[in-house]
DNA sequence: TCGCAGACTTGGAACAATGTTG
DNA sequence: CAACATTGTTCCAAGTCTGCGA
């Protein structure tokens, strides 16, 4: 236990730092509200420029869309360039053969996939008929420290066991290690720095062999054979040991990580199956043949306790198969949503407290896109919540607040100890009702003391078969994609091509829209001209030095978050929407997904016609 | 109905590869 | 062509939700 803690308290030096950081840069009131304030800037800028009508209250569910949108607009840009490059370098010939070679390697793709969604569906539970995989990749090796490289307790030299994160410290050590201050690290740190700046200045050879090794790797183990097909492993490696490192005030940041051997290890595979061979000298946990599952191996985690697993890539027919259901799930909603919303807003009258807590929460998660909330156990994880864990300390009502009636302000920490923090104006309805779930309570007290995710769930899936919580942020995130894209294809859809520069540019505009007097950026407004769009990239590539002048961390910060938020676009936007909006106004598919992502949607793509309405 | 383990999705951070620019 | 910026990939923590047993 020492070790743990003498560990944990290293860490937690080295974390206490960033946490810092981290409060200033996202904690405090000043930022957040310059963010937010952006935030409404774009959106009103997007209004206006393009004619578009913000549908959705949901805030996170618009910038899941703006990102789709302004991402989906380089087309011009990059044919451009592509024409540029060509000329220049190589010989025509030379060219024409790439080409070839590309297009025969993407039919060869084309030919190899499978089609599983053309394909009858098991029958329920089953997840295949035949399993066979090589088992887990395991990490390196502890690889002790060299002989010149020294660790220093208190001036000494001290040769320790537990430096290898496999065993804990001995007695000896623990007696003779206690105050974290005398210890030095100095040569250990040197050594990794050294070897960091070594593999910088790899020569190409080296680089070269390297990734060759790499690629034999995956070969081996990257893939398994499911059902006759050939599929990619998500994760084939078993995750090597180290110190845990939680997100936020996680109480087990800096515990020590185990390294899992094969005993710790469960094989899941067909019975008929060659079984994967433990590594020499090791046997396996244990060797089942559950096809009602998906992972092909699983371990338990000493941390949480919790189970890992290795399954499939998200191009795997296992994958998609889920993900096209979600979706399936989301658009039945659509056709009783209005319903639904009639009745949780009749609930709010409602004497009984379960349903008039139900019913707000419901409202929450449907305006706010709020997460369903799940009770967690307390010092086990850092302390963050969701919409049915909400706390009366998270919530504060305003009658009156910045000219609206009725508002609800929002603060909490939600997952990943992200900050929730947001003014909403609500229904009289819910104000009322919130006022009196206040009543008698303390902060520390849940706000829906009669309500959990289960009881929500419960009533959610007994109004529509599959429905819970989640769905409506898929089910809002969906929708709002496309009206947008209907109204921006009625309106305009002959000054698309300008107007999809117009895009690009108006989102680069947008971010330097807060940090520049207001002069630069809005010329006129009269037309989508194509001059206009010419002078706009001029004036964006002034503006953009300006900026590197400028630049503030602030801004930094506010890139980052769209483009975690587009990250989301691979989990609550239907692709079938993005994809038949590609197919009517004829733009190649790559220019909205990259590889990868066209993989992962593969069954979108194929299966989606122009006409396809979510 | 309640608690809990198990399975699977979601999503940020770190890292790697690739593109751009001075 | 080096330095910097952007984009893509990997890793794994942190959620959601289901089903089971008491």
């Amino acid at each position: 236990m020492q070790a743990i803690s003498f560990f944990h308290s290293h860490v937690a030096c080295s974390l206490k730092k960033k946490k810092q950081r981290r409060l200033v840069e996202e904690g405090d009131g000043v930022a957040q509200t310059k963010t937010s304030k952006k935030r409404t800037q774009k959106v009103n800028f997007c209004l206006h420029r393009g004619n578009l009508a913000l549908t959705s209250s949901a805030r996170e569910t618009w910038f899941m869309v703006s990102f789709f949108l302004s991402s989906a607009q380089m087309v011009k840009k990059e044919e451009e360039e592509q024409a540029v490059s060509k000329k220049s370098k190589k010989t025509k010939e030379e060219i024409e053969e790439a080409r070839q070679l590309k297009i025969k390697k993407k039919e060869e793709e084309e030919q190899n996939r499978w089609r599983w969604w053309e394909e009858e569906k098991y029958e329920d539970g089953v997840k295949w008929k035949f399993l066979e995989h090589k088992g887990p990749y395991f990490p390196p090796e502890y690889q002790p420290l060299p002989d010149n490289v020294h660790f220093y307790y208190n001036g000494h030299i001290v040769w320790v066991s537990f430096m290898e994160s496999v065993t804990e410290m001995t007695h000896e050590e623990r007696s003779l290690i206690q105050d974290l201050d005398k210890c030095d690290f100095g040569e250990i740190h040197a050594m990794h720095k050294a070897k960091t700046e070594a593999r910088k200045n790899m020569s190409k050879e080296e680089k070269q062999a390297l990734k060759e090794a790499n690629q034999k790797i995956v070969d081996e183990y990257g893939y398994c054979l499911l059902d006759h097909h050939k599929e990619r492993i998500g994760n084939f490696k078993i995750e090597p040991p180290g110190l845990f490192r939680g997100r936020g005030e996680h109480p087990k940041q800096g515990m020590l990580k185990k390294r899992i051997q094969p005993e710790d290890v469960i094989i899941n595979c067909s019975k008929e199956s060659r079984i994967p061979a433990p590594p020499a000298g090791h046997h396996w946990k244990e060797v089942r043949h559950d096809n009602t599952v998906t992972w092909l191996v699983s371990w338990t985690e000493n941390i949480q306790g919790s189970n890992k697993y290795i399954m499939l890539n998200a191009n795997s027919k296992l994958k998609g198969e889920k993900d096209w259901e979600k979706y399936e799930v989301a658009r039945k909603l659509k056709s009783r949503v209005d319903d639904i919303r009639y009745q949780y807003l009749q609930d709010l009258k409602s004497k009984q407290m379960v349903t008039r807590q139900r019913a707000v929460a419901l409202y929450f998660i449907d305006k706010l896109a709020l997460r369903a909330g799940n009770e967690k156990e307390e010092g086990e994880t850092a302390d963050t919540v969701g919409c049915c864990s909400l706390r009366v300390e998270h919530i504060t009502l305003h009658e009156q607040l910045d000219g609206n009636e009725c508002v609800v302000e929002f603060d909490f920490l939600g997952k990943d100890c992200i900050r929730y923090y947001n003014k909403v104006p609500v229904i009289k309805k819910v104000f009322k009702s919130l006022k009196l779930f206040l009543e008698n309570k303390q902060p520390g007290d849940e706000l829906f003391d009669r309500l959990n995710t289960s009881v929500l769930n419960k009533h959610l899936s007994s109004l529509m078969p599959g429905l819970t919580a989640k769905v409506f942020r898929t089910y809002n995130a969906s929708i709002t994609l496309q009206q947008q894209l209907k109204e921006l294809t009625n309106s305009q859809s002959h000054l698309l091509a300008a107007l999809a520069n117009m895009q690009a540019d108006m989102w680069l505009q947008m971010k330097l829209i807060h940090v520049l007097p207001s002069t630069h950026i809005c010329t006129s407004d009269d037309s989508f001209s194509v001059r206009l769009v010419e002078r706009k990239k001029a004036a964006v590539k002034r503006c953009e030095e300006q900026l590197l002048k400028l630049e503030v961390q602030a801004t930094d910060r506010e890139e980052n978050k769209q483009i975690a938020l587009g990250t989301s676009k691979l989990n609550y936007l239907d692709p079938r929407i993005s994809v038949a909006w590609c197919k009517n106004m004829e733009v190649p598919i790559e220019k909205i997904y990259n590889k990868t992502q066209r993989e992962k949607f593969a069954w979108a793509i194929d299966m989606t016609e122009a006409d396809f309405e979510f």
